[in-house]
DNA sequence: CTGAAAGCGCTTACAG
DNA sequence: CTGAAAGCGCTTACAG
């Protein structure tokens, strides 16, 4: 291989001089750089990143943890990462932790050994315990798209879950429901309550019996959960699903017990996922700015790194916003 | 931060010694491997691995292009990658071309500086035109996922998609259809030559114009597609789309046609995505080991690594297998 | 504007 | 089984 040596010997210059050249930081004579340039051409030179980064501290590297990348959330939250990263000419170390704490220790450790200058976790419940692991890392760390009990040692960066679920129970007591009920995931307490809220705000309860827990983020655990509230509540006009896929699973539920959505049953789904525009009746979710979460949550890793300093720690809170589509109208409307 | 020096220090030995104990490679006195040990533990040493790096030459951490991470398709290949990577010990530096070829080379360029192991390169379009520059890499490169063109200077392990779309003609024929449109994405003439050559093998053949290419591998493409089809040939009695997303649109346009699918209009997708199970109704598809692919590709790599040479320069096809559901069935039956 | 020196933290033969 | 030496390829002050 070809290193900087190599292309100061040809260059009849020293090591330094390539060095300076490479870097820009020093000026060099017009003449001896271009010679330098030559020689970088003619050998093909390029820079070991490895020594350059032994010597330096910094490997241009950040590291993202997320759950999975299956799903558009998720996938989405990759893509903007990568994007800020770009911009900044860095590259991206990718872990999926796949719900499996054990694998996610394994590569925290991995990672503590300063071959990442930044550490950005998106989502919760893998990593919650052993974030300790982190508290003397060598690099700044940052969460995102985290949903509750964030740890108040890093700085976090989220959505505001809380009122993601007032919006959708807004709606519906815009439209004039009140016999609802909420197919909820384990860890979506925070959407829950936001929920409840809006129905409170108008006198109402949302009772715990119409809070049915979906076993599994699917759509069969979002099919079995309305189909529990259907048994609860037979007489329900509305749902708010926590999750789109958990909607999608009401609307096939609504189908088979012959109801007809949004007449007979409105459907409210969350995080406004592409596939819920496909559904039939397309579904209103409430939509979350999981791109704008991802580049804020970077740029402020990336702005501890420039000054090599621990970022701000704060916790920010994104606004979600609702988007109405066809699955949900005032209860008792006739079909068209 | 603590250096293995510190801990040779702390346990009075050199750090020739520290490293032996932790790299198992020489052995050492148990005593004195204790007492290095115990320092270590007290100080939370950990050692760096870019240092480490510099000196062995092996990173640790291996690359994988792909053209985006949104989708069942690249997202499974990512975590099957991960997977074998992760049984190995290595990292992944991951990074999406998203159909820009300017932004894969400059990724292509920043990885050539000895950064990483091996290189993965999954699908086409983006870097083909850029892969000369991987020509005198330091690490092994292959490709997978690549449908066409694939260039001989790699080691390929891909999908035979001629014989994918094969399984989709075969199938339409052993129904009994005759008059069909295909419609496909651009870059899947293969695809399109074996549902031809399983027709030609009855002696019949699918016209040019039977075949409609989507402008954009989207709901809305494959919806564009299928309704020049049936302006084309109203009498069609099914249609292949090379990819599920277009199968979906062609839903939908049967849909608004008035064909009802099956008994009017029998559909086969390809992919075997997971959406096209919650389609109504559920699509017939051709299904293909992208996991099985990932991790051979991955372990041709990783082989190479270990034995620092170049991999066998192999084309390995994998076979896909057709899923039948419930879009197709023998033209003319009439709605159950 | 260019060169001599030291150092980043580790590993790898090679002596003892 | 342990230590002394050299080196991986770069960068960073610091002289000249």
């Amino acid at each position: 291989m070809v290193t900087m040596q190599d292309v100061a010997e040809r260059a009849g210059v020293t090591k330094q001089t390539v060095s300076n050249v490479i870097s820009g930081r020093v000026a060099v004579r017009p003449a001896t750089a271009a010679r330098v340039r030559a020689a970088i051409e003619e050998l093909g030179y390029t820079p070991n990143l490895v020594a350059r980064s032994l010597a330096t501290g910094s490997t241009k590297t950040v590291g993202l943890f997320v759950p999975t990348v299956a799903g558009a959330f998720y996938a989405d939250v990759v893509e903007a990462v990568e994007d800020v990263l770009e911009e900044h000419g860095y590259h991206l170390l990718l872990c999926t932790t796949r719900l499996d704490g054990e694998r996610a220790r394994r590569h925290l450790a991995g990672l503590t050994s300063r071959s990442v200058d930044a550490l950005l976790i998106a989502g919760d419940r893998d990593l919650i315990g052993h974030l300790p692991l982190l508290a003397d890392a060598r690099f700044p760390v940052a969460l995102c798209a985290w949903e509750s009990d964030a740890p108040g040692a890093f700085p976090v960066v989220t959505i505001d879950y809380e009122h993601a679920g007032f919006l959708a129970g807004r709606h519906l007591r815009d439209l004039g429901h009140e016999r609802v009920a909420v197919l909820a995931s384990p860890d979506h307490g925070p959407r829950l309550a936001g929920f409840r809220r809006a129905f409170a705000a108008d006198g109402l309860a949302v009772p715990d019996r119409a809070v049915h827990t979906a076993t599994e983020p699917t759509i069969a655990g979002g099919f079995a959960a309305a189909n529990a509230a259907f048994a609860a509540d037979p007489g329900l006009t509305a749902i708010f699903a926590t999750h789109d896929i958990l909607a999608l699973g009401a609307l096939e539920a609504a189908r088979l017990t012959g109801r007809s959505v949004p007449s007979d049953l409105s459907i409210v789904g969350h995080d406004d996922n592409p596939e819920v525009r496909l559904a039939r009746p397309a579904l209103t979710s409430v939509a979350i700015p999981k791109r704008e979460m991802a580049r804020l949550a970077i740029e402020l890793l990336l702005r501890a790194v420039a000054k090599s300093g621990t970022p701000v720690n704060s916790l920010q809170l994104l606004r979600p916003e609702l988007v109405v589509r066809d699955s949900t109208c005032p209860p008792g409307t006739p079909t068209t």
